[in-house]
DNA sequence: GACGGTGAGACGGAAAATGTCTTACCGTCT
DNA sequence: AGACGGTAAGACATTTTCCGTCTCACCGTC
C-alpha cells in the first residue's frame, strides 16, 4: 500500500518542482489544485508559511513511510541501522522531490535545515523507528536513534563523506559498528562479534 | 569550432532553464552573469524585452550554425533539403534550451511563435541558407526555401505531423520531393528522376 | 589627472502576491 | 422547503517584488 497524499500538497509539490521553492506563488498552488485560493486558506490557515510546512512535513513523512517498508527483513539492531543508513542515502539521492524540500536554493540549505526541517525530521523520525527498536533498546533510547541517524544521512547527503560511502553496503555496515553501534548495541543483540578490520559478513 | 555565446545571454538561458520563462527577472540574470543590474541596462538598453529578444536571437543562431555544419555533405539541392529537415527536427527534439526559448508556456507557444520568433527564424534561416542555394537556385529564392523549410520545421516540430515522420530520413525524403522539391529543384538538380512511388534511394 | 566602464544601491512607479472578506452557488441533511 | 456547511469567484487593501533610471564612488588605463 503506498502512502497516500494529501493532494493539495502534491499540486503543492508539482509547483515547486516547476517553479522552483521562491518562485511558487498560493495562486500557482490553487490553480494547480483545482481550488481556489479561499479554499486554500481555509484548509491552511497561515498562509504560505503553514502549507509548505506541511508540505515539508508531509515529504519527509513519506519519505520515511517508505524507508520503513525497507526495513521489514532486518530482525536486529544492526542490520536495521545499516538498512537504515543504506536505503536512506539511496532513496535521498534518487528522489528530487524531496532534495527540493530540503534544498530550496543552494544559499539557503543550511538555514532551512538549521531552524526548519531538523527538528521535524528528528520527529518524523522517531515515531517510525520508536515500534521497530523499542523491544530492543528501549523507547527512550529509540528517540536518540532515530536523531543520531537523523543526523547522520542529513548531514552526509549535504556533504557527501570522504570516509565512508553509504551506496556502499559494506562500508555502510563499517560505519555503522564504529560510530552507531557501540553506543547502543547489547550483547545479545549483536549479530556476531565485532572484528577490528570489519570484515564483511558471510550472508 | 564551436558558436561562442555571450556569456550574458548564456547566463540568461541558465536562468530561464532554473526559472521558466515567466519566472526570471533581470536580478537573478545579472547576478547569474556576475554584472549588476545597471551594467546589465548598459549593455542591453530597453531592458527585458530587448534581453530576452536577444537570447532568442542567439539561440535561433546557434541552432542554425549547428545545422549548417551539419550540411557539408550535401551536394545538390534535395539532398540539402532533406538533410536540413531530418537535423533540424532531430537537433530541436534533442535541444531543451531552445525549445524552452519557442515555448515559454504550453499556453503561449502560439503567440510567442506567431508574433516574435518566426519572423526572426526566417531571418537568420534565410542568411544560413543563402550562400548555399544561391548557387543552384539563386539568391531571391534562397529565401523562399529558408522560409518554406522553417515554416514545416516549426510547425511541425509544434505540432506533430500524422502523415510524415522526420525521424525517418526516407519519410523525410519522400516529403522533400512531394511538397518542396517540386516548387524549387530545377532539371540539372534532380540528383534522379522523381518517381510517382517515392521508392528509396538506392543509397 | 582625465576618462570609460563598472558595482552598489537609492528611487519611484508598476506589477504581482498575499491574506481577508463578501457574495452567490450547490449538495446534503432535517 | 429551509437551514447548513463547504466551495468558487472575485473584490479589496496591503505588502512585496520587479523594473527601469539615476547617481555616486571606485578602479584600471591612457
Amino acid at each position: 500500500m503506498n502512502f497516500d497524499r494529501d493532494p493539495i500538497l502534491a499540486a503543492g509539490n508539482r509547483c515547486v518542482q516547476r517553479w522552483g521553492m521562491e518562485r511558487v506563488t498560493v495562486d500557482d498552488i490553487a490553480e494547480e489544485a483545482g481550488i481556489s485560493r479561499a479554499t486554500l486558506y481555509r484548509l491552511f490557515p497561515g498562509g504560505k508559511q503553514v502549507l509548505f510546512e506541511a508540505m515539508h512535513r508531509e515529504s519527509i513523512a513519506a519519505f520515511l513511510y517508505e524507508l520503513d517498508e525497507q526495513l521489514n527483513a532486518t530482525d536486529n539492531l544492526e542490520d536495521l541501522v545499516v538498512a537504515i543508513l543504506f536505503e536512506a542515502h539511496r532513496a535521498l539521492n534518487a528522489d528530487e522531490q524531496l532534495q527540493v524540500m530540503l534544498a530550496s536554493r543552494p544559499g539557503d540549505v543550511l538555514t532551512s535545515i538549521a531552524f526548519g526541517d531538523l527538528p521535524r525530521i528528528f520527529e518524523a523520525a522517531t515515531t517510525m523507528l520508536t515500534p521497530r527498536v523499542a523491544p530492543m533498546i528501549g523507547e527512550e533510547r529509540a528517540g536518540e536513534l532515530a536523531e543520531w541517524l537523523s543526523r547522520i544521512v542529513v548531514s552526509c547527503f549535504l556533504v557527501p563523506s570522504q570516509h565512508v560511502n553509504f551506496a556502499d553496503v559494506d562500508d555502510t555496515r563499517k560505519f555503522a559498528r564504529t560510530f552507531v553501534m557501540p553506543a547502543f548495541s547489547t550483547l545479545q543483540d549483536t549479530p556476531q562479534p565485532l572484528t577490528p578490520t570489519g570484515e564483511r559478513r558471510s550472508s
